[in-house]
DNA sequence: ACTTGACCTTCCAGTAGATGGAAGCATTAC
DNA sequence: GTAATGCTTCCATCTACTGGAAGGTCAAGT
């Protein structure tokens, strides 16, 4: 298979499976003429880091979770470990993505939108908060 | 006031400081001996930067947004389409993560965790999704 | 045989928003 | 005088790609 076979197979863009291989996630072999030839096992790696990276794992940890793929001898638990790492990171994001959409919205409710000068989202960004005050 | 001290009273890194005069966010005076120097009106700016970027603005944004601040003609209307799109990001980011949480918890859920290799978390990065049939 | 178009290659640059570190002046404290 | 900060610039690095240029390859059609 050439790569835009395997693009379209993995679901992958050709630039990010050039990419992969640059970083060492997936090795293909190379024909006479240069272009890449990828086997059935290579498409498996790139369809299993399209999965991977749509679940929001990092790069680093989906070098590790394909390590632990390939590995035979592999305990769940070591998976399961960065699973809920990640698990974790994304809990953390939703915190704060949560507050800030608290914040932005109760802003946004307090701004007339009009062709006014005066607006309570300018107010809180230059320090005058009322619900806050400087301790 | 030296760099150090809008660090402080700002709350932003002199690394950032420096980088936002950079792009231009900011233009402090110079001394003599090369040092800059801040205003209190560089200082208001950073302290806006600082929250307005801790409300997850893009830079761009908190370009578009000082220069509404310093704008005394200003229609609130602006401030409030800039704030109005960010919330959408911000909401669309929300969808995002609530589904990744939603499947990683599952799986996380479903993995046993022990010294053995079975693990429905790499199954599922493999392709078997047994509540996600293939099409 | 020649051309056209699709496909492939490498290499370089750029994205967002900083952050880290090195090398080297300036200032302040003792 | 010297040691500790503090300031300067410059360059590199991070994440995870993406875009584009310049050019080689291949298959189909005429």
């Amino acid at each position: 298979m050439n790569i835009g076979d395997v693009s379209r197979l993995s679901g992958l863009p050709a630039k990010t499976i050039r990419y992969y291989e640059e970083i060492g996630l997936v090795t293909p072999l190379r024909d006479d003429n240069g272009y890449r030839r990828f086997r059935e096992s290579d498409l498996h790696r790139l369809a299993f880091l399209n999965r991977a990276r749509s679940l929001g794992f990092t790069i680093e940890d989906c070098r590790g979770l394909l390590a632990l793929y390939q590995d035979d001898h592999r305990a769940s638990a070591d998976v399961k470990r960065i699973a809920r790492e990640h698990l974790a990171r994304i809990d953390e994001k939703l915190v704060e993505l949560k507050a800030m959409r608290k914040t932005l919205a109760h802003l946004v409710h307090c701004c007339a939108g009009d062709n006014r000068p005066d607006c309570p989202i300018l107010d809180d960004l230059a320090g005058a908060r009322p619900e806050q005050s400087e301790q």
